[in-house]
DNA sequence: GTGCAACACTTGTTATAACAAGTAAAAGTT
DNA sequence: AACTTTTACTTGTTATAACAAGTGTTGCAC
């Protein structure tokens, strides 16, 4: 008498076939009817035990055409000094790296950006938001705040490359980049546009950038899929 | 006609409730009878919304009590150089670290170890694995294997007292620290250490640590609950 | 008053059922 | 052969139902 619940011990037993190796990377796993009549349970327990392999990001149901084991492979953004830029550093690791820009415009600067970017109460700033793809697939949404004066110098530019090569281009010096790591929970808007079933992982790479006086002058999250990104550091003494 | 699902539109509205503070955290959301009313749908329906909050992290249940809204208080975990560990930083924050030591023994150096701590094929290792408790709540799981040498010379106190701490206070100079950072979902095990449900995001800190002469003496993961962590980071050209 | 039992209320698990919607292959039509 | 329709199979959504299990309160017995 285990008061273990009937679709968790399922999902871990499909669990540990899945890493077993029983059923592949982008293998499909039997249908909802075959694993109702393979464990004998109704239909709603076979779909919670699914459901949690899907949670832990073992696999991905596509309506109609079954569920599949998710291939886990992971690329590593590098954070090092001196700075290299996440298009180098990909390009580097052979990954094609494009992205398309969702929203380019300017607003008045947000209560907590003008704290970041110490700029003043009805001060403006651009605002930019693009989706990220590595090798084709979709990976990370970002967004930034840029002042005011950069952003309409390079405004055509930025639309067609990411931010720090463009900066770095026209000689505007970075020479710290402030930065948290967190992990986050798609909401519904974010797991329509990575892809990913609500409340999956994501991973949040929150940077401000300084030029030379330590002037901040970039704000910006760079949301990725947690299944599919990763942040390499190196730290001395 | 919206055909987005009645879990959804209902769980994005007690999702803004909550955002706009109609629920604080810690609070009790309606029940699943009362929201049943309100909405006017099933109980699975309700149950299904619950759950996509609670798959955000937004919200937790509590059987026989309620569904409660999370509070959503971040500690993050500083990154500098020269190297501060996490007891020390968590201390000057006014945090009360505790820990728990799960496991400390000997064994067999694994595979994927060898080639990181650089050990021969028929090595051992010291397995040492802690449970860490941030001002009397579980926050984090510690994984790590120590060169022999070291685990077998400083026991008594890796038992007592954080890794780090311990190696600096008998003169073990660390150099440099390699790390990654990404994200993975709470299994079954997990989620019993770490009281969180099942899938929900955790944040890993994968390091490697080095003396003075680039040898390897220390591996290992603090898996944290990403709800309660992140890490901070400077970088500089 | 103290302690225990009963009850009401909560979320958790599981079954059965029906229909919607997406996919793909088979069958029929041009 | 090429195109369209049908059909079968898949997952997605939602309802109703019953019981299990945890929590807290109320009320009764002592």
């Amino acid at each position: 008498m285990s008061s273990v619940p009937l679709h968790i011990s399922i999902s871990e037993k499909l669990r540990h076939q899945i890493e077993a190796g029983d059923y592949q990377p982008g293998e499909k796993l039997p249908s909802e009817h075959q694993l109702m009549k393979t464990f004998e349970v109704s239909r709603i327990t076979v779909r919670r035990a699914v459901a949690n392999l899907v949670s832990q990001g073992l696999a991905k149901s596509q309506q109609g055409k079954g569920v599949f084991v998710t291939p886990q492979k992971k690329v590593a953004y590098s954070l090092v000094s001196p700075l290299i830029f996440l298009e180098q550093d990909l390009t580097r690791k052979g990954i094609q790296f494009t992205f398309e820009s969702l929203v380019f415009r300017k607003l008045r600067t947000p209560k907590e950006i003008q704290a970041i970017l110490q700029l003043p109460d009805k001060s403006t700033v651009y605002f930019q938001k693009k989706l990220l793809s590595m090798d084709g697939a979709v990976g990370a949404i970002d967004e930034s705040y840029i002042v005011l004066e950069l952003g309409q110098q390079f405004r055509d530019q930025l639309k067609r490359q990411m931010t720090f090569p463009t900066l770095e281009t026209h000689g505007i010096a970075v020479v710290q980049i402030d930065a948290v790591i967190e992990c986050t929970h798609a909401d519904y808007e974010m797991s329509g546009y990575l892809e990913v079933p609500l409340g999956q992982p994501l991973i949040v790479y929150c940077y401000t950038a300084y030029t030379s006086n330590q002037q901040p002058i970039l704000y910006g999250k760079t949301i990725s899929r947690a299944d599919r990104f990763c942040y390499a550091l190196s730290l001395q003494k």
